[in-house]
DNA sequence: AACCAGCGCGACGAGCGACT
DNA sequence: AGTCGCTCGTCGCGCTGGTT
């Protein structure tokens, strides 16, 4: 996924609310951008860490530009926009770089399914069983290579997980997909002191035949993909 | 019938005020 | 004290109405 121009750099500065994060830009200016990310992107917001915005002159839009990347607190480089990792996906999807799901024809996204209003991210299908896959985006790094999920208490990823398993129950494929917008890592679990309904809930879900995948991706200033697949320990 | 533009709505989730 | 519902900005989907 490229972005429509590379990146600027900045020094975050502070994100003020959910939606939006100042940043000093490289003449010292003060920029207000749209924070792509309303969860609480623990050990994400580091005062006076470079990090990296996109420029948007869309007449819609009310900012400038939007917050893509920041620096953790252990010095990685992080992608914050919760929105990238399902076109990453979906593209990876579509060059068939994901193995274990490479054999279906059709790709759509954000198809209305279950019992509980939800859509599923991704739908493949033109194979012998649909498949459901739930993109998540991992952003919480805790350090010699570790990232966890969730970030904070997640009512609705446990709702998307219960919708993930009544999809394996009735004999579909059903994947959680793990998109880790970080550098330096090479390992995801499970941060079940933050959510532990969530944890046993994912436990769970894989007893009962839900898959569970965990990628990488590679950031730059130009774009983001899918890099390669980590270790997970569930 | 096919296409396009515009509009409305849902999703995202922390925080806050109103209400039970 | 606990629960509910609304709000913020953006994106993408799906519906509607207009034009060709």
């Amino acid at each position: 996924m490229n972005y429509t121009e590379l990146l600027s750099e900045a020094l975050f500065i502070r994100r003020y609310n959910r939606f939006f994060a100042d940043v000093e830009t490289a003449s010292g200016g003060l920029l207000t951008l749209h924070c792509p990310n309303t969860g609480s992107m623990k050990n994400c917001l580091v005062p006076r860490s470079p990090c990296w915005y996109s420029r948007s002159d869309k007449p819609s839009r009310k900012l400038p530009g939007t917050l893509e990347q920041v620096t953790t607190t252990f010095g990685n480089r992080a992608g914050i926009n919760t929105a990238l990792p399902n076109k990453i996906v979906r593209e990876a999807l579509s060059e068939n770089l994901i193995p274990a799901l490479s054999d279906y024809p059709l790709i759509r996204s954000e198809v209305p399914y279950g019992d509980e209003n939800s859509r599923i991210d991704l739908l493949l299908t033109g194979s012998q069983r649909d498949c459901y896959v739930e993109v998540k985006s991992v952003t919480l790094d805790m350090g010699s290579g570790l990232a966890l999920f969730p970030d904070a208490v997640t009512s609705r990823g446990c709702k998307h997980l219960r919708e993930l398993m009544a999809m394996a129950a009735a004999g579909q494929r059903a994947v959680l997909f793990y998109c880790v917008q970080l550098s330096d890592v090479d390992r995801v679990s499970i941060a079940s002191d933050i959510d532990p309904e969530y944890a046993q809930t994912l436990t769970k879900a894989v007893a009962l035949g839900v898959e569970v995948m965990a990628w990488q991706c590679l950031l730059t200033p130009s774009g983001v993909s899918l890099l390669r697949p980590l270790e997970l320990i569930v």
